[in-house]
DNA sequence: TATTATTTTTAGGCTATTCTAAAAATAAAA
DNA sequence: TTTTATTTTTAGAATAGCCTAAAAATAATA
């Protein structure tokens, strides 16, 4: 149906539109490509063709619903396979980019479909983002920094911001990954450190691995 | 490192190899890859530069050592998904082919190394063709169909011949699948029919069903 | 508003892979 | 062995996706 190529325009587009309102200029989608803004023309105006896209010459680009559906429908098969190389492969949160970037391409319905089911319909990747739906709903996130909580509060862990592997092995010895439950139970406003509570135990962590847990509340 | 044409030219060279001795003529590529004998000239020489198989005009080729490893690999990889395929997302056995065709192509070793981990390092694939281990080296295949046995015989079950839909629901019904300890009680010579036992259960399966399974001893 | 800078597009090429049609080599048959 | 048939290769062209360089449109600045 698509090409590779085709899948990974849209996909990026879909992010820019996110991003910033409005039209996606032509600059924008070639720096993300890392591409050329000459080739992002071409491929622009192929997918206007086959009403992906609107196109106006000089004033960039805008999905169609269509468009939209395609794309969010990689973004959704990306996140899942993403799901899947973490919870049941055991790879690290900041290992499994590359490898579902190739996965994501991958054309069946009905794999996505058993493999949604396999991993449970999770709502959100290992790095916090929502998955879209089987219909190209993406959820608003509502996901926020650790930091942010107040004393008494707590939520979901989702995702990481930046995961250096020392990070992700800290995460790892206090019992912390997705879908952990986690509560404020103390915040010092001096230095922003917390206490928390994870499963019966817990801790201290300091303000900067606060600064580094997306929660979804 | 290699292209996904590169790549299936491969592997299907490596398979005509093994079906018959000696060089692997153009005309028997081009029928397997559904293409056209000069386009086969055009990739097979170009292989050749790379040093994956010996190419002598009009003689046919033969894979290299590196060639054959790569071959091996990419085939590695097919059957490894196909065992994913059903084994986990309960696909049957013969939906798989087309995606686990997709999905011998991803590039990450660390991630057949996991996915061959969790998979608790399966010697066959659904239908009953071993799977080549991380050197390339592929099992010289010994099943032969349950029809075969004799009396007291036993073996496991490593796939089916052919696979119509209801052929598998009635292996389901009966509780065989892939890994399936089966033992011939009994054998009738006039029609070929058995009586197996198969985990607690025995019963009766005519010599066609018995003519459709494959069994490793 | 005129000029300069930036962005975007067009024109023309390059590579990988495929194709068709014609030529060359090999194999089979008379 | 000569002729015919088959197989294989070469030559030339198409397509997708990318590139560079130059032209055109738009935006920013004087």
């Amino acid at each position: 149906m698509f090409t590779l190529a085709e899948e990974n325009y849209l996909k990026i587009i879909f992010h820019l539109e996110h991003e910033s309102q409005g039209e996606v200029s032509t600059n924008a989608i070639a720096e993300r490509m890392e591409t050329k803004p000459s080739s992002v023309t071409d491929m622009v105006q192929k997918l206007a063709e086959k009403k992906m896209l609107v196109y106006k010459r000089y004033k960039g680009t805008q999905l169609t619903e269509t468009g939209r559906k395609v794309a969010a429908d990689v973004i959704r098969k990306h996140r899942l396979w993403e799901v899947f190389l973490v919870e049941k492969l055991k790879f690290h949160w900041d290992e499994v980019h590359e490898i579902a970037e190739q996965l994501e391409h991958i054309q069946s319905e009905e794999l996505i479909i058993r493999l949604d089911k396999y991993l449970g319909s999770p709502q959100f990747d290992p790095h916090g983002d929502p998955i879209p739906d089987k219909n190209g709903v993406l959820k608003r996130t509502e996901k926020k920094l650790l930091s942010a909580l107040e004393k008494n509060q707590s939520g979901v862990c989702v995702g990481v911001k930046e995961s250096e592997p020392e990070f992700l092995q800290y995460l790892d010895k206090k019992k912390i990954s997705i879908g952990t439950k986690i509560k404020v139970l103390g915040k010092e406003f001096f230095d922003g450190s917390m206490i928390i509570l994870v499963g019966n135990d817990q801790f201290f962590i300091s303000h900067k691995i606060a600064e580094n847990l997306y929660i979804q509340t």
